[in-house]
DNA sequence: GAGTGGTCTAGACCACTGT
DNA sequence: CAGTGGTCTAGACCACTCC
């Protein structure tokens, strides 16, 4: 075992057995170095594991800190179902409701930081998911969404629709119309689009240099892609959202029903 | 931007462009080093990076490789109603059905590695999420499951189950029995249990050093953490399964059917 | 200004891979 | 055996934080 290794191993310890609580700093660097007798950068390898783990976080001139667990966020597939019941409401019914949303344990209470629209053509992976040819128009809707709780995760959303779909009602496509009230299914309502499947793809990976920029995040971290599709009535998919979502402070719930013996 | 990040974006565009295809071989370090004339450890750093995106992969003695896309492994809640229209047929139809299994797109169709069965106490997380006291008797059953496909991905699992609720089949708790056909929801069927309800919460962060080790990860690369929560018809939880699966060839897929209108 | 982590150097030696 | 990446050193200088 590397050296780093062994010292990593050692300042594991006393972590995960609770002795340094979150929030207290460790030694610094060249303290650790004198007490293994060892270089600085080895120290330095050794911490940069304990933060790729996620158990400690560097801060540059205070020094190197055991880390806080996260709050998470929570995000239920219980929520399509429901802003599908809200989507034929009137107006002023769904801004009422809006408040029900962080009570009813649909904790995606956020405030909308930015929105941005605009018309490209579609990718060969958007055409395959839509069973459209490349080329296609779509309409394209980026979010950044922030979240109130903690210290300021972000969430990245982008939103696809197919553009001849929603051309019966040109206020869907003017990014000044936001925020609207209800979400997509209540935008698809008033073009006539009844959802009746929602798929939801999640997988994982470290986040690339440019999303951890954008969400503001430790380098190495990891964030869930979540790529929804909407089918309507007629099983033809109408929306993909594509969503980008700090890993560890994240929870998605996914509850499925069983039919009865 | 410090000179390792610089280099670091530098090496991304042809990999990003496609011009270096999966599998290629990068330069040498020391050859990047003189191309750039900086020193081999800052050209470390900035590979470092590249392999922590999952962009190249650095292979010990041969060099440094552009990353093949992953083959996905992918895993449907559908699985549960199939399982659970599964469960009481009689063993030969079970063994019969494993087939179809792989053709009906659940393709969770893996060979078991190692089971082994243990009389554990709960402690605080286990017996809140079982709503029992801490310390009531539960039994763990580890799996290590490796996937056909691909070069041995592997995913762990820990599943537990209140002792006392299968204490009327005491097959179900001998590890030499396994595998057992048609899954847990069968075997919970044998001591007259029938699920209505699944949950599933799903988390992501960085591979822990024991688990980059189990899952022969490269460090600093995702898992995705399942929690799968199965309820019976009284609403009780009474079986916990906790999966850790490499993030970034693993997919889970859910499907939520909404009410018409 | 003192203390901390962040970057970078130049080079030594080890461990693994393929011939 | 030659070539490659893996580990480690000792120290310089920079950038950030806090007093």
């Amino acid at each position: 075992m590397a050296v780093y290794e062994r010292i990593a191993e050692d300042l594991r310890g006393p972590i995960r057995a609770g002795e340094m609580k979150p929030g207290d700093r460790l030694p610094t660097e060249t303290a650790l170095a004198t007490r293994y007798g060892k270089s600085v950068p080895t120290i330095r390898q050794a911490l940069g594991l304990l933060q790729a783990e996620g158990l400690i976080e560097k801060i540059h001139g205070r020094g190197n800190f055991v880390r806080r667990p996260r709050k998470l966020v929570q995000r239920s597939n219980l929520r399509h179902q429901w802003e599908k019941d809200r989507a034929r409401q009137p107006d002023d019914i769904r801004a009422r409701t809006g408040a029900t949303e962080h009570d009813t344990g649909l904790q995606v209470d956020d405030l909308l930081f930015f929105a941005k629209y605009q018309e490209i053509r579609a990718n060969s992976d958007l055409a395959a998911a839509f069973g459209v040819d490349e080329g296609t128009p779509l309409l394209e809707r980026i979010y950044r969404t922030r979240y109130r709780i903690e210290d300021a995760p972000f969430s990245l959303v982008h939103s696809y629709i197919v553009s001849d779909l929603i051309a019966g009602n040109p206020d869907l496509s003017d990014e000044t119309k936001e925020p609207w009230p209800g979400g997509t299914q209540n935008q698809l309502f008033t073009v006539g689009i009844e959802l009746s499947r929602i798929e939801e793809r999640i997988t994982a990976r470290p986040a690339s240099a440019e999303e951890a920029e954008e969400l503001a995040l430790p380098p190495g971290t990891s964030v869930i892609l979540l790529r929804k599709t909407s089918f309507d009535t007629t099983g033809r998919p109408v929306e993909i959202s594509d969503v980008t979502n700090p890993g560890d402070r994240t929870e998605m719930l996914f509850t499925t029903h069983l039919e009865r013996w």
